[in-house]
RNA sequence: GGGACCGUAGUUCAACUGGUUAGAGCACCGCCCUGUCACGGCGGAAGUUGCGGGUUCGAACCCCGUCGGUCCCGCCA
């Protein structure tokens, strides 16, 4: 049907008789000539048609209509020397039509254009009720390819490093910890349930018994949260595991693993080895387990300046156990105006979204001569202020501002602050290719958190991770004690403040594993019940492992500078979990819901 | 569950901040045009201003509710 792509031609071409197959991207008639640009999946080319061709011809010439799928047979000419479009790739020749074909009409309106050249933003729920449409456009179709190299990149990579594509099912049973499970029905098993994986977690740790050394999948993942622009209820991991391994070979692995996905795609060259940091350091220093550190404005603590402090928002934060810190923006003072950095202005409903109660500032003048609200000011002495400014380094014509209460929430707040401000006063460069890709790994995160809602401790990861043996000790007696506090082997790869991807070495003692289970509120029956397969698998010579999960949609995000995982995915839902395009998810007949067993409770709100 | 913003022709936007017939580009339809490439020219059709209610002499605009969407918090790695 069709000899060549239209975006592929070229001089070399010139002559030779060609079949094109494709959409109308745009028609110019002149009444005599008429030109159509033709669009293939691998680009445009301009065709020709005169009007000494044939009224046959002629006549469908000029009824075409954008978007319309048309054959077109005939030959490559060169263009007329000032005729030749260098915008475009094929614009040094057209092709001289002798025949087309219409393979299929356009009816009625299109709801967008799907051509480049009319790049008017449409909304995006129009782009997702027509995806096909959508997919048409160039950018999607290159987003799409990204997405296909990036895969076929860490494949080949793989292959070549031993490990072997295994898939595992999506029909799993529903675990107590992480996420909300995406749940389904068994009409053969009346009153049980499946329920959609939210990783693989088990099942790769369950191929290392088995004795596979080497997995990974392009895995599909479902968690029935609520959505984001980053967050999809299905989405995609790059998921490996490995047998008799330490954390830095996985670490090692996998930055060449990024490095050559960075390689092929972007044909940049990381540098190897990427940094590295604690988890205490990153939350130090810049109040979140994945900081941008291509800028500095770290946070820093100023709990004995301000401990004895007649200011009680700060004196009290402190010894409640909680922390005061503070950013310094350079030159804040010209920058940022006191109506943003009080109650109702930008910066400062930036910190109350971190759940801040408000923003203490400070403005260096002068002499070190410093301006700020009086109750600050009046319990401020000289030497505390000497030290203050000594350590935050703040100068004349700086804005130091303050984050105190409850540490997570300072923490929390003042990241956000320092990431609002770091855009809005361009702190982040751009210009250098390789610094624009800040890879960074953190590495030992603790075991566990604590869940106030809930009062009990949850894993920060997921409860697999295996605990820093430094930490623990080899005294199972200690265990019950030490277990609580002690630092995971696990590590999370962070580009540019976004986490792509996170792993660990995984438990693989079967009864540090059911102590682990214990620490976070399982009772031996739930245990039994629900990880009962992992403890006798793991009693059954299971190897000691570790591995990785990267987000893809989130690295091909980031490859493509989209700033949404939806510009990613061929067919994505919407903020409302709902596929605009199918209306999925929809009703289902009574019938179905017998023969599953299931009656539904949902009352349409009137 | 909560907060913010948005919804006007197929589409992207406008409409003096409450004023009478809701405009424009692209797309669409018709006519003209032989070298354009965002082709050009002339003409035309196209609207329940998301929906429901209220305030008002008068509502796209103000108020309440509702539906849909986006971003964020909670939630989620």
């Amino acid at each position: 049907m069709r000899s060549n792509g239209c975006g592929n031609l070229r001089k070399k071409h010139i002559d030779s008789f060609v079949q094109l197959c494709g959409w109308v991207d745009r028609c110019r008639d002149h009444g005599g000539v008429i030109f159509i640009d033709l669009r293939d999946r691998s680009g445009t080319i301009q065709l020709t048609v005169d009007p000494d061709q044939g009224p046959e011809l002629f006549a469908i010439a000029e009824n075409l209509r954008n978007e319309t799928v048309l054959q077109a047979n005939g030959s490559v000419k060169s263009r007329p020397a000032d005729a030749i479009n260098e915008k475009l790739n094929t614009g040094e020749i057209e092709i001289q039509v002798k025949e087309l074909i219409i393979l299929n009409k356009v009816k009625g309106n299109l709801p967008f254009s799907v051509s480049i050249h009319n790049e008017e933003p449409i909304k995006e729920e129009l782009r997702l009720r027509h995806r096909y449409l959508d997919l048409r456009r160039e950018r999607m179709q290159q987003n799409l390819l990204l997405r296909h190299n990036t895969i076929k990149t860490a494949r080949a990579f793989l292959e070549e490093e031993g490990f072997l594509e295994i898939e595992t099912p999506v029909l799993t049973r529903s675990t107590p910890e992480g996420a909300r499970d995406y749940v389904v029905p068994s009409r053969v098993c009346g009153g049980d349930w499946f329920a959609l994986p939210q990783s693989p977690q088990l099942f790769k740790q369950l191929l290392m018994v088995g004795g596979l050394e080497r997995y990974y999948q392009i895995a599909r993942c479902f968690r029935d949260e609520d959505l984001r622009s980053d967050r999809q209820p299905e989405f995609t991991q790059l998921d490996l595991e490995i047998s008799f391994t330490s954390q830095d070979e996985i670490l090692g692995l996998n930055e060449r693993l990024i490095a050559a996905i960075w390689q092929k795609v972007k044909g940049v060259n990381l540098n190897l080895p990427f940094k590295k940091m604690t988890w205490k350091e990153a939350m130090d220093r810049y109040g979140t387990d994945r900081p941008d550190t291509r800028y500095g404005m770290e946070l820093i603590q100023v709990n004995e300046i301000f401990k004895t402090s007649g200011f009680k928002v700060f004196s009290n934060a402190i010894s409640t156990g909680g922390s005061v810190k503070c950013i310094t923006v350079k030159n804040g003072n010209k920058s940022i105006s006191n109506v943003r950095i009080k109650p109702g202005g930008d910066v400062f409903s930036e910190a109350q979204k971190g759940g801040a109660g408000g923003l203490a500032f400070i403005r260096v003048r002068e002499n070190k001569e410093i301006d700020t609200i009086g109750a600050i000011k009046d319990n401020l002495d000289p030497q505390a202020k000497e030290t203050l400014l000594e350590i935050t380094g703040a100068k004349t014509g700086d804005l130091i501002l303050f984050g105190a209460g409850e540490t997570t929430i300072v923490n929390k707040s003042l990241d956000r602050v320092r990431q609002f401000l770091a855009k809005e006063l361009s702190l982040i460069p751009q210009e250098q290719e390789n610094s624009q890709w800040n890879f960074l790994w953190v590495t030992d995160f603790p075991m566990f958190q604590f869940n106030k809602d809930e009062n009990r401790l949850e894993a920060l990861h997921h409860p697999f991770c295996a605990p820093n043996p430094k930490d623990l000790g080899n005294e199972e007696e200690k265990w019950n004690d030490r277990l609580p506090k002690a630092r995971a082997q696990a590590y999370d790869l962070v580009l540019n403040g976004l986490e792509l991807g996170g792993g660990s070495i995984r438990i693989h003692n079967p009864d540090l594993q059911k102590q682990v289970l214990k620490t976070i509120g399982l009772s031996s029956e739930v245990v039994q019940e629900q990880f009962g397969f992992l403890i006798d698998a793991l009693e059954m010579g299971a190897p000691p492992h570790g591995g990785l999960a990267f987000g893809l949609d989130r690295i091909v995000m980031l490859l493509s500078s989209e700033e949404s995982i939806r510009d990613t995915i061929a067919f994505p839902k919407n903020q409302n979990a709902r596929c605009p395009m199918t209306q999925a998810p929809g009703n289902v007949s009574t019938k179905q819901l017998e023969e599953l067993h299931v009656a539904s409770t949902w009352v349409d709100p009137e």
